[in-house]
DNA sequence: CTCGCTTTAGAAAGCGCTTTCTATACCAAG
DNA sequence: CTTGGTATAGAAAGCGCTTTCTAAAGCGAG
């Protein structure tokens, strides 16, 4: 039905050999052969069968790249990056695809067994984890047998799997070299260790706090993420590195003063409610991210409270609509689309991985309107 | 290297048949060999070979979106709802691919053909379309092809192709039906024309528009998206068609009062500061969308006017950040996510065709905060 | 006890491509 | 002219799966 390569080869007057090498264009093919070739490719308006080349070149073109949330600008930003590396003219035929796993490691392992199935190319993982151990375990189970594969990993936004979670290769005790025509085969490219783009949560979430320390406020509310988050952990942890370096006592009502919930607004909005049950003098709200931001504003709004004048609000990430709040958040920078760039060029081995396999890319504390020092009274 | 199908054969001591129909289950197998079969997949922890799979059955799993910008919520939202549709557990193995076109009309048609070398089992396009005819020619020959070879079309948030443009198949004439043993092989699907789930943007901006004709508005200007798109023609017209309805000789100053620009946040900001160069007494400014509209009060409130008091200011399609915006902004619900659902419904065949093979989808005035009667000055 | 039907499983032919291996020209050097 | 090397093209063997087509049981009915 479709056209196929022996078609094209018909056309062109040659064999299907030929037009596969002038396609891929890995082989010397005479000038005026190449160009019948692509004549005849013209005019039949052949496209090659993935499926088939794959099968037969036992790789695909596919670059799988995971998200917790596609309708969040914060991955939104990301996934765009990554996939502004593959652009056709810049990586040939790569195709990134993207897979929303909603936050759920199910669907997590899920759609990595589907981009395993496919014979991905490489595998993008953004945003946080999740910090359970069976989970964890299964995942770099998973990533391994993929690396095995060929398949290229990298993580963006979360940390490097743990150490004794990465290691136990599987059931092949290849130890040295043994087994195969040693240097040959195995030299190629190797199982790849995954690589790791990381975001200096605990370092931004410290600098945000100290800012707000500097500015007086000591009753500081914080609306932090899900929990078992790796995300969530780390910022919390630099918020309360920041508490305790000040002063030790402020840790004390830390646990208090700490609300959970999602990454979106209405967690904002109602986990600003229940800190000001639990301490209605507090002076600064601190939000998981930007968009938890705008639901404590809200929320603080709602209550007749003025920001920053009675309580100053703090957001995390900096995207976009955040400069454009009002007032305008205070916030710390997470350069995505430097990261999500740098994780594509990676997964397509276009750019060599970092000493170690880590990179950590720096935040920025961004201080506009919303904070301020608390009212004297 | 990789666990075939074959090694899970001689593990459960079957042929690799039986394997194939115990995984696809659509075959009756015996429940003794299919339990054991089942063990060996599981022993082996086999992953079927993707592209093995697709090129002998002719088919893939793969369902790609286009999007003009992944990290615009607004294509976030559909391509999520679009995903969640998707979701292992409910459509079988269907792996969403979201590739995000930039809104360049040479990158989206490099992505159609990525999409059918994977032989796409359908293809959801988003968001607004080009108007160059030279496109839309080659776009709809490119959805021709496409469709021939069994993908399926859906078309959300888009108007449907044109006619003229769909007609003119192949180069296979057949009529009737002649040619194959007609009635057989012909009827299995057919090559199912595209279906669309339309926005009525021009409905939409009617009624924006009503709003603020009824607070008394005359003096409007508008900032447009970016010319040749049929989202931004249409908004415009609805517009426009409010304007002639309340007043014709409105309409005389409408073209002085539009300006064109990106769907972002600085063109909102350079077409508000544009706009009020052009006509200092204007009383409203329509936003071709909720983020230009958020540049266009950040330039109003930079030039110290006041939002709503000296200026009103509407949005389109309600993102999650207009009700957060300060003031709330008014403008027009599009049920993103409803639409993007059904999108993915139509795609995968789940939800049939309506009548004409056009939905529309109705939009919704959501007004707030941003918009009230002009000064009385 | 045989016939014919149903149920279950295997053999084998591809799907369309890549890639090794082989063959044919063609040319410069001996 | 041979000889050997180099450039170019074809033949053909799979890649791992799906799916006919075929075969072997198993079983109730005649």
């Amino acid at each position: 039905m479709a056209v196929t390569l022996a078609d094209v080869a018909a056309r062109a007057g040659v064999s299907a050999a030929t037009v596969s090498r002038v396609l891929s264009g890995n082989y010397p093919v005479a000038g005026a052969t190449r160009s019948r070739v692509l004549r005849a490719v013209e005019e039949l308006e052949y496209v090659v069968n993935g499926p088939a080349s794959a099968l037969a070149a036992a790789t695909s073109d596919l670059v799988g790249v995971l998200v917790n949330d596609i309708a969040d600008p914060f991955f939104g930003i990301m996934a765009s990056a990554v996939q502004s590396e593959m652009e056709p003219e810049k990586a040939g035929r790569k195709l990134a695809v993207v897979c929303n796993t909603g936050g759920s490691p199910e669907r997590e392992l899920t759609y990595l067994t589907l981009l395993q199935r496919q014979r991905a190319a490489a595998v993008v993982l953004t945003g946080s984890a999740v910090e359970d151990e069976k989970h964890t375990a299964a995942l770099a189970a998973r990533l391994r047998r993929m690396a095995e594969a060929g398949t290229r990993i990298v993580l963006c936004g979360r940390p490097p799997l743990p150490e004794d979670a990465v290691a136990g290769r599987g059931d092949a005790p290849r130890s040295g070299k043994a087994g195969r025509d040693a240097g040959k085969d195995e030299t190629e490219d190797g199982p790849a260790a995954p690589i790791t783009v990381a975001f200096d949560n605990r370092g931004g979430a410290r600098r945000l706090t100290e800012h707000l320390l500097a500015l007086g406020h000591r009753r500081i509310g914080y609306v932090a993420g899900p929990v078992e988050r790796t995300t969530t952990r780390h910022r919390l942890e630099g918020h309360r590195a920041a508490l305790a370096d000040h002063d030790p006592a402020l840790l004390s009502d830390a646990e208090h003063l700490t609300v959970h919930g999602a990454y979106d607004r209405s967690s904002g909005y109602d986990g600003a409610l229940e800190l000001l049950r639990r301490a209605p003098d507090l002076t600064a709200v601190l939000a998981a991210n930007d968009t938890v931001a705008l639901g404590v504003c809200a929320a603080l709004r709602d209550q007749g409270l003025r920001i920053p004048e009675d309580v100053s609000v703090a957001g995390f990430d900096d995207l976009p609509f955040s400069a454009d709040a009002a007032p305008a958040l205070t916030t710390v920078r997470i350069p995505l689309h430097e990261a999500g760039a740098r994780a594509g060029r990676l997964a397509l081995g276009r750019e060599s991985a970092p000493p170690g396999g880590v990179a950590t890319v720096r935040t920025e504390l961004m201080a506009r309107a919303s904070t301020a020092p608390p009212r004297a009274d």
